[in-house]
DNA sequence: CTGAAAGCGCTTACAG
DNA sequence: CTGAAAGCGCTTACAG
């Protein structure tokens, strides 16, 4: 290995410049794809940066970035959603450390999937010129196109989609629904069981429904398992659990997206002894689990969502690093009366 | 706020110079408590610092930091344990990103709780010209002293001593015994509950099993609860289970400690159908999960309490960070075979 | 007690 | 297509 005159074994880009008979501008056009440079000197310089192992280091980019105020967007179906509360409080938590060095968010927070309005956010991120985006997406072609034409890199958060991106960061929303149907195993006597999900449209629902029903499979016999969507609506998941509970008797409802609230008075009215599984920790689902009316909740640390999305997209702009995998699912945990909540170093 | 040559708010080391009407170097000096500056001079530079909110770079502290080749020491008590294994494996992810800039880890590692051992180690640490001291601290006055009299920064990690130092990084132990109760409560027909701990003597064993009592206390009527020390040894605690379910009929029992594999082993023999609920994810513990014959157990994110650690230690060397929280509990989470184990990201 | 200059390892204009 | 020089914001000798 290659050791320069500082008696160092860690070769810098001046090293490099020196070993191919170049200059330092010139490596540095190679290492970082800019155009004008021949051919073979290219070749030259990318052969003794391998044979050296040459690393960049980080804190001599990121220093020269100091004063570049790169501004990360985001577009985000959070309004009215108290879901994503910590998904923004983990971004902007992640964006303090950066603040020194310039960089900074730029939100838009839209209510409900209505498609022509994320098209509209997403142009505005383009018209402030942002350095990179985290989004929820919207499953549709239109928003697909929009991204895929976007020349900005994109981070997708909590929902994915099918554009090239830095990464998906999220929840495995099967192993999730797991976790319901292993807690549910858990209680006696449970002989019919009812689903509420959201809708059958959003892949994140469909999957935890498959998750919970493949696992109760395994291991119930009894199986009377009803679903219902409520659209992730109160009014909506109200009427249908109410109707539902005067014709079936139910021992066990997973709440498996939102309408909680609405879906918990039904059963309240009904009189009726039902155990209640639910997912997320938002602050109805945490008072009603004190009062130990849900028996059990399934989170998907939300706050670590929000956080490490905005790390990637800080440092694919400091360091323009790309991160080595592409799927970064946080753990799904069983929250029950004494869990922290909310919590998440 | 004061505004540079530049157009930049943020004030750098060069603007308070300026200001002060000093020079750099004394900047320097006073920023990082170095002797040999007038008082006045000192107060006067901390005030026009104070005035223009300075923050310091830490990318530009981290560049001049690049060849110093911080070596961060590890003591730590985990031969023969395979708790301590997802603890090492954190470590030792977290010190790769760092390993560009010259950073590296010196492990020493011993087996049991020798408090002379852990005094050479220590000694090994100093003779090594470590700049920091990660350690699984024995709860001893000779410890207490030799770690107080060491001059470099100290990071307790699973086990808590009181000395000055970086931080503490590990499990609220009462709330895992706390959430291994609530567990136990979601079952019926539990009369008798034997709680296997390691050793009284261990602050961390002794916290666990009082956390799981007073939530037992709070729910739990037919309260018949015997309790044993297996010195998280697999023959002692073997030996003593055998005995206990020999004489006495048992519903369920928490393993809060060690011995697990020799404690199951009696259970098994006893041919008796007995809950069993654990602590930790070690390969003997997964297993037994997935096999049904573990009901739930209690982990305490091990890989991420040692990375945390190794950042914490890193982070003050290259830019002499502080945390601000001296205690840093990592969530103990509740896993059921569904769970994904020691997959912390 | 204090200052001027060089250096950490990159990137960025500018000049040719 | 390429190079020489300056700069990012700190710290480190060295000189006085």
């Amino acid at each position: 290995m290659y050791v320069n005159e500082r008696g160092i074994m860690k070769t810098t880009m001046k090293d490099i410049a020196k070993l191919a008979g170049v200059s330092q501008g010139t490596v540095d056009r190679v290492f970082n794809n800019r155009s004008g440079v021949n051919k073979e000197t290219k070749e030259l310089v990318l052969k003794i940066a391998k044979e050296n192992n040459y690393q960049f280091n980080m804190y001599a980019r990121a220093l020269v970035n100091t004063n570049k105020n790169y501004k990360i967007g985001v577009v985000i179906n959070s309004i009215g959603n108290d879901f994503f509360v910590n998904i923004i409080k983990g971004m902007k938590d992640s964006i303090k450390t950066y603040e020194q060095n310039g960089l900074s968010l730029n939100i838009i927070e839209l209510k409900g999937y209505d498609v022509e309005e994320q098209i509209k956010a997403i142009e505005k991120i383009e018209y402030n010129k942002c350095d990179a985006l985290v989004i929820t997406p919207i499953d549709d072609p239109k928003i697909k196109e929009q991204l895929t034409e976007l020349n900005i890199p994109i981070v997708t958060i909590n929902n994915d989609l099918d554009v090239e991106k830095l990464a998906f960061v999220g929840c495995d929303y099967w192993n999730n629904g797991e976790l319901a149907a292993d807690t549910a195993l858990f209680l006696k006597n449970i002989q019919s069981i009812l689903i509420v999900t959201g809708s059958n449209k959003m892949s994140g629902h469909r999957l935890r429904v498959e998750g919970f029903i493949s696992r109760i499979n395994e291991n119930f016999n009894e199986k009377s398992i009803n679903i219902i969507e409520g659209q992730d609506d109160d009014i909506e998941t109200y009427k249908k659990v109410r109707d539902l509970l005067s014709t079936k008797s139910i021992d066990l409802i997973y709440f498996a997206a939102g309408g909680i609230i609405g879906g918990l008075r039904a059963v309240k009215e009904s009189n009726k002894e039902i155990k209640i599984i639910t997912v997320d920790e938002t602050p109805y689902v945490v008072s009603e689990i004190k009062k130990n009316n849900i028996i059990a909740t399934i989170s998907q640390q939300p706050y670590l969502q929000g956080k490490k999305a905005i790390e990637l997209a800080v440092q694919h702009c400091l360091f323009k690093s790309i991160p080595e995998d592409k799927n970064i699912f946080l753990t799904s945990n069983i929250k029950l009366s004494s869990s922290n909540f909310n919590l998440e170093v």
